[in-house]
RNA sequence: GCCGAGGUAGCUCAGUUGGCAGAGCAUUCCCAUGGUAAGGGAAAGGUCGCGGGUUCGAUUCCCGCCCUCGGCUCCA
């Protein structure tokens, strides 16, 4: 979308936020309006409605009301008005009251608009003719948010709604949010039995059934296969530390309510992890280390635990137990760049498998809050340009983020969008000079000297629960067959089939392939419909004519047409685009 | 945690203005032995999220709790 576009709906959206508001105030006399901007995909506007509680319910009368108000909506008017004036138009609004004091404070004009019945504090940026542009609209949710985005605020009630040019663009958005929630990964995860909640065992924490677990273990080896060649050794940690090791690294201070505590009965203050680095340290920590041994790759999968507010879990994306591809790597300065390219090429290697489009950004320190950060400024502008050469020679073109760095360290992030168009962090590439420090962590260089390293932290795909979520989302539940829980699904067609069905499933499974037989006694149809509902790639279907010629017949996943093959030449193909990682099925 | 909506059979959902709880799919059994997206029939299946209260009677009304979903970043 080009850059005018983009603003276009921003104008429309915004006006339509405007809209919004006068339609509530009016039905809700009593009500102010807040903030109301143009988001990604539409706007939505802030109330405080007192004592009135409005739901989804009442969407529909103030869609009514907005579209009684907006014939006469014909022009946006702006003037620029004092602090004083201002005062005393919005008096009646707390919220307009304080964004005008804040707004003066800052130095900027206060601007209000009236497209002729409604005088709003306003900045510019509106559609000419509202009566005509702001047609196609839609209202979608209600939901609470807290003034200024702080929960220590009053919470809001917030209208969310969606406006576009165009009657069709509208029609095309809410279908494409209707496609998307029948990709959810939560509908998806029961559909195709990937993993479940109890109550018995508690909120946030999923289970993994025997097919959702087969994708954890191959998304697991397919990352290990790519570490272990450059140089990592898998290390295994216990879930349980004693307070002291998360004093030393720093993390009591700063994480201490969203940890789960433990009390040993001798009574020691106890927690199970919420990230895996302290336990590292301490397997690197056993013994001294010649810079000849650097550096030291460790490789962990494992779960973590994170306390979480109860309203912040959703689905897998946020869970209290949380399988991290964790990697540490403890190196010396001039190691960082070869290192961080390393773990690069893992990440590319990695997220080109799935077809994602994922974009980088280098997160940096903002030298202007040195407090901020812990370690040398040099040490950090040495670290920084390493990242950036690096990320030159490579090619890549990389969104620079200043002020974004942890407090340890400036870190490289891979960023993935899924079916919603939501971007989520997935693998990252960390710099910490501050772990090393705290736990005295060094090698013996050339001098026989110690001399002080720096801890990486790596991963690939961040946590496993959300990377799944990702990926069911992004292939809506058809995963390239070289993870699908069941590659190829046989059915004989009576059952007078079932010797060859066995043959088959046989022959695929001796070369390592996932195969199910479905010879229940249901028509063929319907088991060609359960398979095809279930995503699986291959169906293989088996009568009197393959039995006799010894071939199979083959249906791929979403197509309605099959091809006929000698059973061995099948076996092959199949393995063959298994090895190859192939993002769809296919008999080539 | 906070705001809003929900929780009814294994799943997806309907329903009861307070009076024996419903469908489709799945399951089990019977018939049919199938050629590529649902063959036919029968049976079984429920503490209507949990705990209190009101009532002759509560799945329904009231109170408390648990769990799920949409949000709580986008600044006039």
């Amino acid at each position: 979308m080009s850059q005018t576009n983009q603003e276009y709906l921003d104008h429309l959206r915004h006006s339509a936020a405007h809209l919004l508001a006068k339609a509530v105030l009016e039905l809700w006399p009593g009500s102010h309006n807040a903030i109301g901007p143009s988001i990604d995909n539409g706007f939505y506007q802030d109330f405080d409605m007192g004592e009135v509680k409005i739901s989804e319910a009442d969407l529909p009368q103030i869609e009514a009301k907005m579209r009684q108000l907006l014939p006469q909506w014909q022009k946006f008017t702006f003037k620029e008005v004092s602090l004083q004036a201002a005062k005393k138009l919005f008096r009646h609004n707390p919220y307009k009251l304080a964004m005008a004091e804040e707004f003066a404070k800052g130095g900027k004009k206060l601007m209000t608009n009236d497209p002729g019945n409604f005088l709003d504090l306003c900045k510019m940026g509106h559609v000419a003719n509202p009566a005509e542009e702001l047609k196609h609209f839609k209202l979608l949710s209600v939901a609470g948010a807290y003034w200024r985005g702080d929960e220590k605020n009053k919470m809001l009630t917030r209208i969310y709604g969606t406006a576009w040019p165009s009657q069709k663009e509208l029609e095309r958005y809410l279908w494409q949010l209707e496609e998307a929630k029948k990709r959810d990964h939560k509908v998806l995860g029961k559909k195709l039995d990937l993993f479940c909640f109890s109550n018995l065992v508690g909120p946030g924490l999923p289970l993994w059934t025997p097919k959702g677990t087969i994708l954890r273990n191959l998304l697991d080896d397919f990352v290990w296969e790519l570490r272990k060649v450059r140089g990592y050794e898998k290390v295994e940690i216990p879930h349980l530390t004693k307070k002291d090791l998360y004093v030393k690294s720093g993390h009591w201070d700063k994480f201490k309510n969203e940890l789960f505590h433990i009390k040993s009965q001798e009574g020691y203050e106890s927690a199970l992890k919420p990230m895996n680095c302290p336990h590292h340290t301490q397997i690197f920590a056993r013994r001294p280390f010649s810079y000849r041994e650097m550096p030291q790759r460790y490789a962990t999968t494992t779960m973590v635990y994170r306390d979480e507010q109860s309203g912040e879990l959703s689905g897998l994306t946020r869970v209290e137990s949380i399988t991290q591809d964790d990697s540490h790597v403890f190196c010396r300065e001039n190691q960082i760049k070869a290192e961080a390219n390393s773990a690069w090429d893992i990440a590319d290697a990695f997220y080109k498998a799935f077809g994602f489009k994922v974009q980088v950004r280098l997160s940096l320190h903002d030298p202007n809050n040195p407090k901020a950060y812990l370690g040398e400024p040099h040490t950090w502008h040495k670290a920084e340009s390493s990242l950036r050469e690096l990320a030159h020679e490579r090619g890549v073109k990389v969104k620079e983020a200043v002020g974004e760095a942890a407090f340890y360290g400036p870190k490289i992030d891979f960023m993935a969008s899924d079916s919603l168009g939501r971007q989520w962090q997935v693998a990252t590439i960390q710099l910490d000079f501050n772990m090393p420090e705290r736990f005295n962590l060094n090698c013996v260089n050339e001098k026989g000297r110690k001399e002080s390293i720096v801890m990486m932290h790596i991963a690939i795909m961040g946590s496993i629960e959300r990377f799944l979520a990702i990926i069911i989302e992004h292939f809506g539940g058809a995963f390239p067959t070289w993870l699908s829980p069941v590659q190829a699904k046989v059915l004989p067609i009576s059952q007078n089939h079932h010797t060859y069905a066995n043959k088959v499933a046989s022959k695929l499974k001796a070369s390592g392939l996932r195969v199910e037989i479905d010879d229940t006694n249901q028509s063929l149809p319907k088991r060609v419909k359960l398979s095809q509902e279930q995503k699986i790639p291959y169906v293989v279907v088996v009568g009197d004519r393959e039995a006799k010629e010894n071939t199979v017949s083959v249906r791929l996943r979403g197509k309605k047409d099959q091809t006929t093959l000698s059973l061995s030449d099948f076996t092959q193909k199949l393995s063959t685009q298994i090895a190859s990682k192939a993002l769809s099925p296919s008999l080539t």
